[in-house]
DNA sequence: AGCACGCCGACT
DNA sequence: GTCGGCGTGCTC
């Protein structure tokens, strides 16, 4: 028996090879296949082929459907390194690796691939100056060198950032730049993917584009790599820094990682002598921390006469000023005044906002919404008050008490006024690189009080960008002896010390691993059952496990969450544990997400 | 993921 | 009796 067996995957949530027999020739490692797979017809990808299999009954390949391999070997091999760190299935990050275009069954004639390039040098640096265009300057000569024979990836956080600078970059590398970002159609998506493939290109692209890497790649630049952008919220939840370190291990690359300050990650880098730090950024502006307590008139105001008159001075000078608010709408939550009912979701666990713009009470979760009431509908005798103060309440107040100027909310104007906004607005404002003279952020303690490893250092990577841009940046707190703030105007890297030494005594990134691991179900009381037994068989491998908690907010679209969160030292240990038992957990009706940290 | 099978509760 | 909801298990 001398039968050639092909192993397929397939983008699913699971785990494993599929045999299919070979009865046609050119069938390879990389290309995609049509097959019949439980009943249908599905598009696979071939990671390799065998001459033995243990399944007896099996299916052949219908249809080929490359001419040449959609994927490299290599690049199998290194989805294979990324599903395990992250606790994927190999297809799943395969089929990431491929264009929407090619993930259709559809014959498409490729153009041979390139021989994989591995480098020599994988060096590393950080380069700490506060403007694109500044490091930029550093990049372009290592750009050009590097284009002589191979592939850059410069990588940005944002679409919007990526359209600011590509007129730059584009001049000054004619014929050279691909665009890859995913508000590009999927016809456009994959001639960016083709043209990457011919190799020697400058692929300038959102996180995304890492997947699209070319086998000739010699260099990754990360632009600002403390950005928010690069933990996704969403789907895969990867680290892109991460990935980015995997890939120049794993190719033998250059690596550029760049911006005003750097990550925690980095940091321990560059304090392990394993990155080099170049730092030209040196104007590090005084952030003013001012305590609310001292300067309160009447209980729960945010408007004291101290804030009112440094606003005044600094709008009489003729200054725009703006305000950074991040809650939304118009309060926080609608409570009757008579017996204190609260209007809640219908389907979410959470309270619905008054939104007096939409004139609708809205759900932030699930954006079911429903008319204003005045009258409580529970006793019907008292009145549903606006409680807290959403950024529409907020443009309110400020218009009250200061009639004279203008005030705006997202919108540009000419100084003197008042801008109100939240922090995604306030990247906005550095893209149109507009003049600021004065920003006020009165709602730093919200962000503080997040139970979370990670909001003190991300709220000082916060203020710190602020502070690039603003002349002067005024921050009010009720609690000023925060460590964050102990050291905010002194040298950066005692915040950063403090902050590593912290997470290395908690077993916190980048020393140690976190997993959080959420179970979503319709049945409330057989999701926390399930999630009991899950911990007490996580339990067993004597892992350090938080939970089971409740997810904030604990229903979703009629969905239950909870979760578990593993914390330890030992990074594949616990992501092996994990991989193994947590797939047995899976069900259509209780679905797992893990997150890696 | 997506689909079939099987088990229980509701209802012509 | 059977229709249909959802939980479970399987896919080469």
């Amino acid at each position: 028996m001398d039968e050639k067996i092909a192993k397929v995957v397939f983008n699913i949530p699971v785990n494993k090879e599929f045999d299919y027999l070979c009865t046609q020739e050119n069938i390879d490692k990389g290309k995609r296949v049509e097959v019949e797979f439980n009943r249908r017809k599905m598009l696979g990808i071939v990671t390799s082929i065998s001459s033995k299999t243990s399944i007896t009954n099996l299916k052949s390949i219908s249809n080929i459907c490359d001419t040449y391999p959609s994927l490299s070997e290599e690049k199998l091999e290194f989805a294979k390194k990324l599903a395990k760190k992250y606790i994927l299935t190999w297809g799943e990050v395969i089929f990431m690796m491929l264009p929407n275009y090619l993930k259709r069954i559809k014959f498409v004639d490729l153009p041979p691939l390139l021989s994989s390039y591995i480098g020599k040098d994988k060096s590393k640096v950080f380069v700490k100056l506060n403007s694109f265009y500044k490091r930029y300057q550093f990049y372009k000569k290592q750009i050009q060198e590097i284009l002589e024979n191979n592939s850059v990836i410069l990588c940005l956080p944002l679409i919007d950032y990526l359209k600011e600078v590509s007129y730059c970059i584009e001049e000054d590398f004619p014929g050279k730049v691909v665009l890859v970002h995913s508000s590009n159609s999927s016809r456009e998506n994959f001639l960016s993917w083709l043209e990457i493939r011919k190799g020697r290109r400058l692929i300038l692209g959102t996180p995304m584009s890492l997947f699209y890497y070319p086998e000739d790649l010699g260099l990754i630049i990360l632009e600002e790599e403390n950005s928010p952008y690069y933990s996704q919220q969403k789907k895969p939840y990867f680290n892109i820094l991460d990935i980015v370190v995997m890939l120049s291990e794993f190719k033998n690359i250059k690596v550029i990682l760049s911006g005003n300050y750097p990550t925690l990650f980095t940091y321990r880098m560059y304090k392990e002598d394993k990155i080099i730090l170049v730092d030209g950024y040196r104007e590090d502006k005084r952030i003013e921390i001012l305590d609310f307590k001292n300067f309160y008139y009447k209980r729960k105001n945010l408007f004291t006469p101290f804030v009112i008159e440094l606003m005044r001075k600094k709008l009489e000078e003729g200054k725009n000023i703006l305000i950074l608010w991040s809650r939304k709408n118009y309060s926080l939550f609608l409570r009757c005044n008579q017996c204190g009912y609260v209007i809640k979701c219908r389907r979410c666990s959470s309270y619905l906002k008054l939104s007096l713009e939409k004139k609708l009470c809205v759900c932030s979760w699930c954006g079911y919404y429903e008319n204003i009431v005045d009258k409580c509908k529970i006793c019907n005798s008292g009145y549903m008050v606006p409680v807290g103060v959403g950024i529409e309440r907020l443009e309110s107040i400020v218009r009250k008490i200061f009639p004279e100027f203008l005030v705006s909310r997202g919108e540009v104007i000419n100084p003197p006024g008042i801008i109100l906004g939240n922090y995604n607005f306030f990247n906005f404002f550095v893209e149109r690189k507009l003049d600021i003279d004065a920003c006020f952020i009165l709602d730093i303690d919200n962000m503080l009080s997040l139970v979370d490893y990670e909001t003190t250092f991300n709220a000082f990577i916060y203020l710190k960008k602020i502070a690039c841009y603003v002349k002067d940046i005024y921050v009010f707190t009720h609690n000023p002896s925060h460590y964050i703030f102990e050291s905010i105007n002194d040298s950066w890297e005692k915040f950063y010390e403090k902050e590593l030494s912290l997470r290395r005594q908690f077993n916190f990134p980048p020393y140690g691993i976190m997993v959080k691991v959420i179970l979503k179900g319709k049945d409330k009381n057989k999701l926390l059952k399930r999630l009991e037994s899950l911990y007490n068989r996580l339990k067993e491998f004597n892992l350090e496990i938080f939970g089971p908690v409740e997810e904030f907010p604990f229903k979703v679209r009629d969905n239950y969450g909870g979760a578990l969160v593993i914390k330890g030292k030992n990074r594949k240990m616990i992501s092996d544990i994990c991989g193994q038992v947590i797939q047995k957990y899976k069900s259509s009706a209780y679905r797992i997400t893990v997150i890696v940290r």
